[in-house]
DNA sequence: CTGTATCCTTAGGGATACTG
DNA sequence: CAGTATCCCTAAGGATACAG
């Protein structure tokens, strides 16, 4: 991949800046997805041949890595790495941002609110879940 | 523009979520960029069709505005709005997150350490100063 | 200086079928 | 279930010229 620059905003937009891969980060991260199929069903409806695309470059730059379910073995499972959790301020302040704006938000105000006033705590919570969940896989 | 879904992080990809967008905030918000040609200058070598395409959109969708140049009347000049300058945040963790892993990053370590120990000061003043710069134009 | 307009090329993406 | 492979179309983008 060449880059355009070293910018970090540019290295983030390298890392995730399409139309697609912050769905995909998102869908790990607040609604507990962690299968292909699951991402597929996500309102957005993205394409089969698209989420391949994002899910191998996502795990090519290290957010997500890829691994089998302890339960069923035969099923693969992604998850956040540590550097895909570490997005979680990110994520947070784009919900945030949204929410004041979009009055057709999904995101409820209590939960809007908690974020601007609350923002280190939920923060570290949200951390220590994302971490037990996806970290030891 | 048909929105995909009223998801907030949705929300914020049918803003701003492209390989260009970002980049022409940031030179509004941190480089002291408001003029056609300067964001022509910028590393990543913009083009003019796609910059004045950007110009247009970030613009209808009310993250900057237009006017003339105070100074010189005949120049114009771009600014962050209010929605705009409320992205601080955000690229404020842009820039935290990809300092942490591009180690060519142009940003210095003084700079990262800041942003995460003294987070909420840093926004407030560079808010202030934002304010004073676009705002009031 | 701030844009459009044009032309052309490439990248992104939807639909569908198919495979281990 | 988790993907590739293919086909085809559109959107995005680079280069350049030109206009107000």
């Amino acid at each position: 991949m060449k880059m355009k620059s070293h910018c970090p905003i540019n290295y983030s937009l390298e890392h995730f800046g399409d139309r697609w891969s912050l769905l995909i980060i998102r869908d790990l991260m607040f609604n507990g997805k962690r299968h292909y199929n699951e991402f597929l069903e996500s309102g957005e409806k993205i394409s089969t041949s698209v989420l391949g695309d994002r899910l191998k470059h996502l795990e090519e730059v290290g957010i997500i890595s890829k691994g089998k379910d302890k339960i069923k073995k035969s099923r693969i499972k992604y998850s956040l790495t540590k550097k895909g959790i570490n997005m979680l301020p990110i994520m947070l302040d784009m919900v945030c941002w949204s929410g004041q704006y979009d009055n057709k938000s999904d995101v409820n105000n209590v939960f809007l609110a908690k974020i601007n006033t609350e923002r280190e705590m939920l923060i570290q919570s949200t951390r220590e879940k994302l971490e037990g969940e996806h970290l030891m896989d």
